[in-house]
DNA sequence: GTCTATAAAACGATAGAC
DNA sequence: GTCTATCGTTTTATAGAC
């Protein structure tokens, strides 16, 4: 048996950061290979396509947020404000990177039009975050009103994201991490 | 002289629709070409770069922007409701598309990390609306609060465009412009 | 003939896939 | 490493208005 270099869940981490930073059409086999060390005809050992590639990252950020960052949001043996803090730490730290991209929202916008092979499992990782908020938001707020604060929740996110890339400033997050808390609380 | 099949004028529009639709990287220069009537190589007969063309695109907007929009936030002889109202459909128009598309935040996300080319005009565009935004806001809330407020519209609209891509709604666009309108009188 | 918008063909580089 | 396709770009040829 040869030398295995690397493992499929390694491919998977590295493929997540070279995505994240470069977009998926603006990132080659040759770069993804490369960011594992790999030549790039050695990539297909471990998957059969770009796209199929793709998919099993999407799909390994949503079995990670449905083990360890949405399951917080129901714990009610934590008080809610630490719950969601505890959650949107944990979401930045997977989804989000330093410079300003987040996978799911960049990947949303670059392919759902043209490639809606990855539109369902983007929408189950949306809609995991959603249920989760709306989940929190519903203890202090109508369902109703609690839908509508975890979609205002999402949408500012993803924008804070756009500034912060665009002005390399990170104020556009912490006012959303503020925003969000304060929701919990103030004007029911 | 032969018969020019288009003007530069068409081929901004035309170009500005297609980088929406498929976003820079997944355009080629056939697409392009293609949707105004050329084959490619004509094409460099009025522009010598995909590069060039896309920084046209986007000035031409921010000119139409700064023409035709932003002046609306400052003509105190209209009611502040009606200012907002019209300046938000304006730039409904030119910068989103209907199937959830918005050009300069698409272009943020996909080129500002790499191609720092665009950089310097999509923040002139995004810095002209937080102006205007903000000029208005500060009719009914202190500087500071109005620059956040601003900025929080921003990032609602860009998050809603994600947001309707993804599940085919318009509900998002529609709440974000109601909280934009009502933030101009409510908890000051 | 000159000028120029477009077509046609071909360039080297790089893409994804094997 | 090799394949084929396509990328952005350049060059050459053609066609029509002066």
């Amino acid at each position: 048996m040869p030398i295995q270099k690397v493992t499929r869940e390694e491919i998977l981490t590295k493929s997540l950061e070279v995505f994240r930073h470069r977009g998926y059409h603006n990132t080659s086999m040759n770069d993804l290979a490369n960011a594992v060390g790999l030549l790039k005809g050695s990539f297909y050992h471990y998957f059969d396509s770009k796209e199929t590639l793709m998919k099993e990252v999407l799909s390994s950020i949503n079995i990670f947020l449905k083990a360890q960052v949405f399951p917080i949001a129901y714990d009610t043996t934590l008080p809610i404000e630490e719950r969601m803090e505890t959650m949107l730490k944990r979401f930045s730290k997977t989804v989000f990177s330093k410079d300003g991209g987040c996978i799911v929202g960049n990947t949303i916008l670059e392919t759902v039009n043209l490639y809606p092979q990855f539109k369902e499992i983007l929408q189950e990782i949306i809609t995991g975050w959603m249920d989760a908020l709306t989940y929190m938001y519903e203890q202090t707020h109508s369902s109703e009103h609690a839908i509508k604060l975890a979609e205002q929740t999402i949408m500012e996110y993803e924008g804070a994201i756009m500034m912060s890339k665009l002005y390399g400033k990170s104020h556009f997050y912490k006012d959303c991490y503020i925003r969000t808390l304060e929701r919990l609380t103030v004007h029911g």
